[in-house]
DNA sequence: CTGTTAGCGCCTTCAT
DNA sequence: ATGAAGGCGCTAACAG
């Protein structure tokens, strides 16, 4: 069922049914409306590859995410997906799993795929070949969650944020205050999360406490444990690097008698949906996921449209304070 | 940078060029490792919108899940997405929302998007006129999660889980179970699995209680409350239909003083991770939804290869149980 | 406002 | 084992 099909169906020539679909203000309503009804009947859709052939654009935009078992990026890539759709855009995503082989061997698939941009976030944006591999082969992109001076980014100031949690928790009479973190290695999130703990200690003129440095992925509470096993230097209150770690950590604690935030005090990073709907409910800098997908998403169609978008242009998105209930007020 | 222009560099024509990367067997290994070389050498790559409209196909698999708010979904996209790269497939995905008129939009889209195949998951399978498009689009598809005897599903078998749910709750000493679900009318997995909880309380011989049905996604923990408030007739434990409805639920029924499980137990179906990292970690039915989501498309992938696969024939996954903690055994 | 024409890059008989 | 040729379905000049 092509074009030429109609064409015949209807007794116009298949540009006119081309123009019917793509600039439909250059028909006459009589043939459009006859056009359209016609190919309504016969159930013809326009065929997306040879458009794409024809015009060089797919209309696809890839996606490629550390993972989808973090909500954080899952929020993230139904906002992308929205507003692509809104923009008449697919997107078509990957995962990377944090492992640079997989990161290029996704944009490898992305890039044979014709995608006409794509939204990404790296492991670490100074060091990474494949974005050098992007603006080679001329396709846009945008970082999410990702800060560097030398790409276009959408994320929020991950630095600042984490330093005024400490300011608020100092407020609340605490003192030893730890950080947790997934490897800082794989991450310039955790990073910069980590730089804007040792700002916030400074500033308040206090001493910073060793990172707890755990892999994550796997089950190594023990480290956590041995830090909180040492009652005599054991922290007041622990900011995690991220949400789902903040929960594992509570947990964690837990098992050792400790609990939330009666003998420590917790907060988080990201404000994922369910960590408000636990009890009790997590404190943490909630970021938005999902506008920063949209944003990003936004962005990368403005320079599939032609827009030049300076690197660093983008200013950082707000987050905002989840209060909780795992900050105790000390004193 | 075309296939011709890598027949010119290296002298043979553009067929042989094709074959390289198509039918490499057919080509002297001479000419094929020459022309890979070049190849290389240019940073050439196939352009798949030429080959999707000669060869009729896109290698891309649509998705339609109704979130990717909720982990389970969200889990079962990587799996999908997994499955499908290594097939040599990209994936498409598009959320609906749980509407009705965003499931048809975006199968409209999916279709203009001319992908091979579709997984998706639909709010009602039975009734459900995207399902005839795709039929009469001759578009294979495989529902995950649904159950349906009319179509090929992937999915678990709700209704017996939930009963033998009941089942292990009547052994731990409980009589007085009751079920929190969402809309039934928006979720034939709801709906299975009030069955599967109506026809495990007969089979126990005790009095259904009655359906506590929440929106799930706005607040409405009045009419939960509502319910926990008589304590004359307060079940002793509660069968969620998903995880973040039993981790609303606890939190909930915290807040009108009712621990978990020393005052009320509580079971939640679905196993997303984050359900086991909280603390009381949550006794729920695990669903293999990575594997779900793995083996819907390679159902797909299947019949897009002209495999003829019979609605209902795929057997129902194995779950398994995760005791968590939030069962309390009584007498 | 509408029709004619010429590819976009690739694969695939058919021939050699 | 390799080459020549046609066409997948569409759009963008260019005419008229």
């Amino acid at each position: 069922m092509s074009i030429l099909r109609i064409a015949e169906l209807t007794g116009v020539s298949p540009a006119t049914v081309s123009r019917v679909f793509n600039r439909p203000e250059q028909v006459s309503e009589t043939t459009r409306e006859l056009v359209i009804r016609v190919a309504n009947e016969a159930g013809y859709r326009p065929n997306s590859a040879a458009r794409t052939l024809r015009t060089q654009r797919s209309y696809v935009i890839g996606v490629l995410l550390p993972t989808l078992r973090n909500p954080v990026f899952a929020e993230c890539l139904e906002g992308i997906a929205q507003r692509a759709l809104e923009g008449g855009y697919g997107i078509m995503p990957i995962s990377s799993g944090y492992e640079a082989e997989q990161e290029r061997r996704a944009i490898s698939a992305l890039l044979a795929a014709n995608v006409d941009g794509l939204v990404l976030t790296v492991t670490d944006p100074e060091h990474c070949p494949v974005l050098a591999d992007l603006s080679k082969a001329g396709v846009p992109y945008v970082l999410a969650y990702n800060q560097s001076p030398s790409h276009v980014c959408v994320g929020v100031n991950s630095e600042s944020e984490v330093t005024a949690v400490v300011r608020k928790l100092v407020a609340n009479g605490h003192r030893q205050i730890a950080m947790l973190s997934g490897h800082l290695a794989a991450s310039d999130r955790a990073r910069s999360r980590y730089q804007g703990y040792l700002n916030g200690m400074a500033a308040a003129g206090l001493t910073a406490m060793p990172l707890i440095e755990v892999s994550f992925m796997n089950e190594d509470d023990r480290t956590v444990q041995s830090v909180l096993a040492k009652s005599n230097s054991r922290p007041s209150a622990v900011i995690c690097s991220n949400d789902l770690l903040a929960l594992r950590f509570i947990r964690c604690a837990k098992e050792l008698g400790l609990s939330t935030p009666q003998d420590i005090s917790v907060v988080g990073f990201d404000g994922i949906a369910v960590s408000a709907e636990v009890s009790p409910a997590l404190s943490t800098v909630v970021q938005p996921s999902a506008a920063i997908g949209r944003r990003a998403a936004e962005l990368v169609m403005a320079q599939i449209d032609g827009d030049l978008i300076a690197a660093g242009s983008e200013p950082p998105m707000p987050c905002s304070f989840r209060k909780g209930e795992t900050i105790r007020a000390l004193g």
